[in-house]
DNA sequence: ATATTTGTACGATAAATATCGTAGTTAAAT
DNA sequence: ATTTAACTACGATATTTATCGTACAAATAT
């Protein structure tokens, strides 16, 4: 039914997608050189999975002269909370206060962050006054 | 160096892992009873994938008569921990603070869940002051 | 013109997971 | 003493992912 229940990317593939989102769209080349700065991986590697991505539909590309620049199809948040749905799911029974709680607990989130985070709980909360 | 390091379960493993946490231990027949109650899979599958967890000392066994109990020898929090770290890299950048805000805006967390929350924050940032 | 560079396409391989069928073992029931 | 029931063990298969080598095409540089 929803179109976006079969495009639940790898970590390979997510790892490109950050790229994409980031820069909203880039060549093999362009993707490739990021990914190589942090791991050791060949080019035919990436475009593989960047080709393989293409005919899933995860990414469209468009040639341009002689390469082809690859664009997202799936938006990051709408992907971000479906892989968020699954892994509470999976790796907390459900239950996202626990995954907060976890994360609140382990994490040590920044004075910022906090700041930020508090912000956003007083709006939920007022919403629910 | 960690040995938890090489112990990250899959998800079909996970979900024999909140079992098994939730129960303290379990034979095959009591876990796949509940799997079972989720979704239809062999007997002999759940036993397998026990079997592997056990050979990966993701779980330890006792003989006890006929059949083995199963005890999970990884910890939940230390795991959870440990897939959250992970997820937040690949699915939200590396960055917690998104990913709660992803989880708050979309979520929609109870009452309850947002004042537990939100003790915890003021705890975590009285602890900053 | 030929060599080099820059890209794509394709296919092979390896590893990990999930799934199950079949066979074998022991204990209990008839 | 057989049959049945409850388990375990083992091996086969299918699928998915990741990885790369090699080959090919086109443009650019020499």
């Amino acid at each position: 039914m929803n179109p976006q229940s079969d495009k639940r990317p790898t970590a390979a593939e997510l790892e490109i997608l950050q790229i994409l989102w980031k820069h909203k769209s880039g060549t093999v080349k362009f993707v490739h050189e990021r990914i190589n700065a942090k791991k050791n991986v060949g080019y035919t590697t990436t475009l593989k999975i960047m080709q393989n991505m293409a005919a899933k539909n995860i990414l469209k590309r468009k040639l341009q002269g002689k390469s082809h620049i690859y664009i997202p199809v799936i938006k990051q948040e709408e992907t971000q909370s479906l892989l968020l749905d699954r892994f509470i799911e999976t790796a907390f029974s459900g239950s996202a206060g626990n995954l907060v709680m976890q994360l609140l607990g382990n994490h040590k989130p920044s004075r910022e962050e906090l700041k930020q985070i508090k912000e956003l709980i007083n709006k939920l909360d007022r919403g629910k006054s």
